[in-house]
DNA sequence: TTAATTTATCGTAATATTACGATTGATATG
DNA sequence: CATATCAATCGTAATATTACGATAAATTAA
């Protein structure tokens, strides 16, 4: 046990619980706001904002670049990322697609 | 190790993680579907529907419920699940102000 | 009251995640 | 070439998550 059934549900169930899971902490979201907030980004840079060790951003570097959500170029010695808008649209999409499916519910179910 | 550094970043960054966190899990995405979509959800149908077994589906409901995303009210000896949809109107927005943070960055950082 | 039904909780096993030191590989600089 | 610098990867420890059987608690029905 331990591991999910991703079997049991659809695609676009699998899909979404990925790409949260990909915001499920912290780090990952003040690196995708860095990444949005600056020109360039380095893991360098990263460690002094964040705090964690050098080991643990390249980590979550790597997470997020396996998604898809970001990508990164070599410059010398660094290595700088950056957002992948296209990909950043899909998401968006994919996540407003869900709360508006949330929010077209029948109003007869009301217990809260 | 293993434990999130919570301390490192601010409530806007934890409390999305910890959102995006119970999104994490295709069974979770799939239990609020069935909510949105029915007029009564149950323990036990979900359990008919989504193939786990009783005490997984109960557990997936109280993270969900801990996180004030759903209520549930006894009716006789079943428990009628509902949206919170006020909750989920400002879940919406966080994520919704999130995206829009990232899709408002400089044109000069382009690597992909 | 007793039995049946339904959900929550407990206990636990399997797996995943988080974090970091140490090492490796790659590129620049002296 | 030797050294320094930076990021990726490896190995591993600590913790969290997922799943489910068993049991408990609550309610209804007989």
């Amino acid at each position: 046990m331990g591991v999910t059934k991703t079997a049991l549900f659809d695609m676009e169930q699998n899909e979404l619980a990925v790409l949260a899971k990909a915001l499920a902490h912290p780090a990952r979201i003040a690196i995708l706001q860095h990444l949005a907030a600056t020109t360039s980004c380095i893991n360098g840079t990263l460690v002094q904002e964040l705090g964690l060790a050098q080991a643990t951003i390249s980590q979550h570097l790597r997470e997020l670049k396996e998604l898809g959500l970001i990508c990164g170029s070599i410059e010398g010695t660094t290595v700088n990322y950056c957002l992948d808008s296209k990909r950043w649209e899909e998401v968006r999409l994919q996540f407003q697609n869900f709360f508006a499916q949330l929010a077209d519910h029948p109003d007869d179910n009301l217990c809260c």
